[in-house]
DNA sequence: TCTGGGGTCCTAGGACCC
DNA sequence: TCTGGGGTCCTAGGACCC
């Protein structure tokens, strides 16, 4: 058996924890340049509030019912999140981290218990000690567990969990889901099987598999096979080390100038490299592209993209930054309205075998230098104590580009000046 | 006026090898 | 007239996830 524990709403929960007076309003979060709504409490869902829609579409709405509006705040909500997950794993030896608010849990080893009854405690712990509701749900796959999540997300009567133990539970369950709503079947597999009356999760789990296996391709012949009960999605108890890092950002306002767009690049490329560092690897590849608005008509498009691969696999923050700006000066062209550009790292190895292998031509350097390493430490180190930015190359500018971030709350969880009351 | 960010996996097809 | 068989590697693009 395996459980899917999900975070109910999870960065409008995190608003609401430390803001008592927001339990009986509506809470929305907005994606990153406070563009569109990422999150909704279900005060917010009521109001017909949608999933990824544009703020300016919704304005009256949030105006009329007072909701609170939140920009995003991932350094609150990835910290929620570890106290969740840290919670978790005290409830059950083997986790799987999946999301910032869904883990896995292996529920194998406990065929001596009420399996029901484990869930209702789970729930019951992770709103104690980190005051995040949660649904829980069970079955013999990670897909029916999905399954399972889902339905004891959608139906109050259930008090957050759901239990998929018999040929009966099951039947039922994928009866009541329709296709678009399992994971792994995403819109345009939902069309295709429309198309061939394959409406529900019933219908797919009992369809042709070879047809299956033609159209659906490997992907989804797996997620056949678990609706029917053969688990072929294993517990992944380590986080396989990343194969690629990306640090991008829609502007604040356009851009149109070269200086500015540099600045924006090399803040980027430098946010690359410490999420290098932190996940101790090193690059061999760098990505940049640049781009204008895909929704401004009136403007002229633009959109640019190159990669390089560098002399040798780094992580070094002058290095990458050189790199990313020496494709800036590829890319650029003068006179559009740049509104998102974006870095990638790729081709990533550990760093602790960085240079264990001798380049081909001897004169050239096959890793970051000691003094490299040792000035990153330092960097990094001045950062985590100081503050992010505290110390960073001069090239890394803010400017107009940044995004709009005018309803942030405070980080009530990792910053001592955010919650110390100034009173002179 | 105003539209997110960060990932993974799979497949098809071309280039190339012997 | 008749023109093989069996591979690998790489890349772009599409699909999915949160």
């Amino acid at each position: 058996m395996f459980a899917l524990v999900d975070c109910n709403n999870f960065y409008a929960s995190c608003e609401r924890v430390f803001d008592p007076a927001l339990r009986t309003r509506p809470v929305v979060v907005l994606s990153n340049n406070d563009g569109c709504i990422i999150a909704r409490s279900e005060e917010a869902k009521a109001l017909g509030i949608k999933m990824g829609t544009p703020v300016f579409k919704c304005r009256d709405v949030l105006r009329r019912y007072k909701v609170a509006v939140f920009s995003s705040n991932y350094q609150l909500y990835g910290d929620m999140s570890s106290r969740v997950m840290m919670t978790l794993a005290a409830l059950a030896p083997d986790i799987e981290l999946y999301s910032i608010d869904e883990a896995f849990l292996d529920m194998s080893s406990f065929g001596r218990f009420d399996l029901a009854e484990y869930a209702r405690l789970i729930r019951r712990t992770v709103r104690q000690h980190t005051g995040i509701p949660v649904c829980v749900g069970m079955a013999p796959t990670k897909t029916l567990a999905k399954v399972a999540n889902r339905l004891a997300k959608k139906n109050p009567h259930y008090l957050g969990v759901c239990l998929l133990n018999s040929d009966e539970a099951i039947r039922s369950a994928l009866a009541a889901t329709k296709v678009e709503d399992i994971w792994g079947i995403g819109r345009q597999l939902s069309k295709l099987l429309y198309a061939r009356n394959i409406n529900t999760a019933a219908d797919l789990a009992a369809a042709p598999a070879p047809w299956v296996r033609k159209h659906l391709h490997i992907t989804g012949a797996k997620v056949q096979a678990e609706l029917n009960g053969t688990s072929c999605l294993p517990m992944e108890l380590v986080r396989p080390a990343k194969q690629s890092i990306c640090t991008s950002r829609s502007f604040g306002k356009s851009v149109t100038t070269w200086d500015e767009l540099h600045q924006a690049v090399a803040t980027f490329a430098g946010k690359c490299a410490v999420k290098l560092r932190k996940e101790q690897a090193v690059a061999s590849m760098l990505t940049l592209f640049i781009g204008t608005s895909p929704f401004d008509d009136q403007q002229a498009r633009y959109w640019g993209t190159k990669t390089i691969s560098l002399q040798y696999p780094t992580q070094d923050t002058m290095t990458l930054t050189r790199a990313a700006q020496s494709l800036l000066d590829v890319l650029f062209r003068g006179g559009y309205a740049y509104k998102k550009a974006g870095v990638i790292v790729s081709e990533l190895s550990p760093a602790a075998l960085a240079g264990k292998t001798l380049s081909l031509f001897a004169d050239e350097a096959a890793a970051d230098s000691e003094q490299s390493k040792k000035l990153m430490r330092v960097m990094d180190g001045i950062n985590e104590r100081y503050g992010r930015g505290a110390v960073r190359l001069a090239s890394e500018n803010a400017g107009s580009w940044q995004p709009n971030q005018d309803r942030l709350s405070p980080c009530y969880t990792t910053r001592w000046s955010d919650i110390i009351e100034v009173t002179g």
